[in-house]
DNA sequence: GTTATACTTGACGTTAACGTCAAAGGAATA
DNA sequence: TATTCCTTTGACGTTAACGTCAAGTATAAC
């Protein structure tokens, strides 16, 4: 515990391996993230060190894959956490992305609701069809 | 207005220019959905025709598109709306699936009204910053 | 009859997002 | 010192989901 090192976590920094194990993915995911510039690891020698900003980045380009934005869209929305570092004029840019992807994003919730309603009624149909058919309801 | 075709829309076709201004897809995506079983329009002679049951398909495949699944996981659940056609086992097993798709649908939108939140606070704070450089509320 | 139009089947090209493999460098361990 | 291990940089390979282009057919319009 020395006094400059208090707060542990946001300087921790980790190896590629524990990156790996932290998020799942491969080296090669991470290297090639890092020349698309979705991550800034440092450099200890020739080793990459990642930071808590690209733990944070790569929560973000996690989600962002979940949802179906290509790296490339999800590239552009990363500098919305990291505004203090740029100028005013790319930061507003930034801003107006973020509320373009703001209502994209409500309104894939809202299309995902009607198709998880749609879903529901087409298995309610199916298993009907499965009971008249004489199957054990146990099964389904 | 014959006797036969009362039912004017069910049993309407369609051309693949139609389908295409219809869903707003090439007709090369098309043929190549044909191609991945996914549509299975009719022939008169050469030509292609889809019938309302490609309509359909053509909606959920669509709509599955949006939400990050790939081709081939949707051409599994197609069968889901066309359950009549198969055998008991065979629905049973699409069935199965359907429900696993659901709640993974389910919980996709869980995870996205988080990273709304996310967003939106994140926006805020964005918004913030600019302000308190001397922005133009009016611009944002 | 020929010209235009819509459609067809190949076949090869393209982009995104990685996977895989080879060769080499430094640190640590035996 | 030798060997092992982690990591690095290239470079080429792969898969999904189409795009693009060429060559041919069939029907409709003039």
């Amino acid at each position: 515990m020395n006094i400059i090192s208090t707060k542990s976590n946001e300087d921790k920094v980790n190896t590629i391996t524990e990156m790996c194990k932290l998020f799942k993915v491969s080296a090669r995911t991470l290297r090639f993230y890092e020349s698309k510039e979705l991550l800034f690891p440092i450099r200890r020698g020739q080793h990459r060190l990642f930071t808590k900003s690209d733990r944070g980045r790569m929560k973000l380009i996690m989600q962002g894959k979940r949802f179906g934005f290509s790296l490339e869209e999800i590239r552009q929305l990363l500098n919305l956490y990291n505004f203090g570092d740029h100028r005013t004029r790319q930061i507003k840019q930034t801003y107006q992305l973020g509320l373009k992807r703001l209502s994209s994003m409500e309104q894939q919730k809202k299309e995902l609701g009607l198709a998880i309603k749609d879903l529901k009624t087409q298995l309610q149909l199916c298993k009907d069809l499965l009971l008249k058919r004489g199957a054990d309801s146990r099964d389904l």
